[in-house]
DNA sequence: TCCGCGCATGTAATCGTTTGCATAGGAGGA
DNA sequence: TCCTCCTATGCAAACGATTACATGCGCGGA
């Protein structure tokens, strides 16, 4: 009896119907009569029935497969908007395929070839670096950007980062701070972009200076952070507090300032962008501004999935709020009053 | 001509043979005769074919999907082995569908019914928690573990755990300790118990004595890491040493103790297992064991992909090495000589 | 010259669903 | 009573690939 996984056939046989009548009272209840509906599921429950997914699939023309383009998996910020992206998407019987661009070596030929391969029904683009050309492809599957991207108007997840920015540079000159830096990600990315305009407008509006040497490029890494933190510990004139694109470069930079002998927040500020887990384990904590990543990767999915419905290729796009979290790492400045 | 995707009958009219022929071409090049193989090639680059994999997959019977069953994806630690999974999946074909297994309400219950349903080829495990009983449901996919797991003879990738205590405690103890605790996983978890045995037998070995009051629990997480931390400084009387059976934990002990005045590694040293990324950018640097954890990944991923083509449920496990990195967090003990 | 063998290819069934179209039967209006 | 319309169901054709089996052809040995 059940030596083979049952079909439609068997429960259409047990239930004494068509498969027709088996299909649409599982797929629509509404159009079969409640009678031959209850036994349906019966025969369902009795032969322990699935649906067959890949032949639901084929006869519908879907691959049940969602492609999601990332830089870097193994980066915990990007693996928790995952998170959320699954936990849409495997309830909604969509398998993840996990694509990571920087294992391969061209990622514009990368996402190319996903977009015209049909092996999904819809991507998800969490790269920024990634160019806009492509989306004009015909016959594509609808794409969700879930991280800003330049003057595109596909459907995105953004996050309000110029109002970040703008949080942490009027914390920090509120204490007193007249002397503030900044680090961006890779030159390029959006997120640096919009960031590092937010930081030069908040400075603005506050009639702070903008020093350009004061602006440091690192990649959103904690070796960088490291590496940015060298470098500001040879500076002549050193900014008395910085602004980091990322928290992990605010990690990286914390530690390696703490382990050349200088203190935080006493000698030197730090803000960071995104709240990570192990900012408030830090010691000092690290000040920061929030972004609800899980929640990212929920309404993107949201997003793709009401597309692929719908069939559509444009759609709504959502902005995600942010939070000034304040810890340790914060301090008026040494000198100045 | 191009406005819809081109099919295997498309491909198949161009070259001027049969849709069999094609297929064989594309799939087992070595029976086909070379001139018509060519022209085969030929016709797939005009049409611009690929594969429809649903199709595939339906009449091969198979779903081109691996599960991955992990606690948490958010956790930094698994979205790396994820990305060795994923290095290998990917081009092989395969989907990944991931279930977190903390966002259900009963993960027993959520492996079995994925061993049931037909959804995926193979299942990769990397939660040490659930129980082995169900992996002896008839007809089930095959099954690797990418962690350890009790008593079981399925095929795993495991890591030199006891090893990787033993080294931690050896360092220690060469440096003087002698009073030296344990802050484990969650009880029940396999790397928690093989872990603590290896403390254990560690300390046995070198004619240590074993507190059981300094053999505190945590759950891996960072903020158990900090909670364990108020438990120690509660103690009357601390180890002056403690190995920690994660990296997290580690974090979150060390950045509670810090901001409590404690001073590492003066006042305690301490050893962490898994060499996250963060390790090395703390203050001071976090000394510990490393695990590779893509090549944990990729290892599984493999044995999966084996097991897949032969059909076959059992096969060889594989035993992952451990490495001892010492930085900054570990000196001699306070007071003894 | 004829037979048989093996290689290369074609024919057609099959995987398990979904769904457009056809149809039966019942209700309701004239 | 008869006709119409609607609802619930069945029939059968897709979806696009793979593969067991059949076939045709050429070549070598007897």
């Amino acid at each position: 009896m059940d030596r083979k996984v049952a079909t439609i056939q068997d429960v259409a046989r047990v239930a004494g119907v068509s498969t027709a009548t088996v299909s649409r009272a599982l797929s629509k209840p509404s159009v079969v009569a409640k009678s031959t509906r209850d036994a349906v599921l019966n025969a369902v429950a009795e032969t322990g029935y699935r649906v067959n997914a890949t032949a639901s699939n084929l006869r519908r023309q879907r691959t049940g497969t969602v492609i999601v383009l990332l830089p870097n998996l193994a980066n915990p910020f990007f693996s928790q908007i995952l998170a959320g992206l699954a936990s849409v998407l495997t309830p909604a019987q969509f398998g993840l395929l996990i694509a990571d661009t920087q294992s391969g070596p061209d990622p514009e030929e990368r996402l190319r070839h996903y977009l015209t391969s049909g092996q999904a029904d819809g991507l998800i683009l969490l790269d920024g670096t990634l160019s806009p050309d492509v989306i004009s492809i015909p016959g594509r599957p609808p794409v969700v950007l879930a991280c800003e991207w330049m003057g595109q108007d596909l459907p995105s997840v953004r996050v309000e980062n110029e109002k970040g920015a703008a949080l942490a540079v009027g914390h920090l000159a509120q204490l007193g701070h007249r002397r503030i830096g900044h680090v961006t990600g890779p030159r390029g990315n959006v997120l640096t972009e919009t960031r590092l305009d937010g930081f030069r407008s908040a400075l603005g509006s506050l009639g702070l200076p903008v020093r350009e040497d004061w602006i440091i490029e690192g990649d959103f890494s904690m070796d960088s952070g490291a590496a940015v933190a060298r470098a500001w510990l040879a500076l002549e004139e050193r900014p008395s507090a910085l602004f980091l694109s990322s928290d992990e470069m605010a990690v990286g930079f914390m530690g390696e300032v703490q382990r050349a002998g200088i203190r935080v927040p006493e000698d030197v500020s730090i803000v960071g962008f995104d709240n990570i887990e192990i900012s408030q384990h830090l010691s000092p904590g690290l000040t920061t501004i929030r972004q609800p990543r899980t929640q990212i990767g929920v309404r993107a999915a949201e997003l793709l999935l009401a597309m692929i419905e719908t069939g559509s290729l444009v759609g709504p796009s959502e902005l995600i709020e942010v939070e000034f979290i304040r810890r340790g790492s914060v301090a008026r400045p040494p000198h100045e009053a």
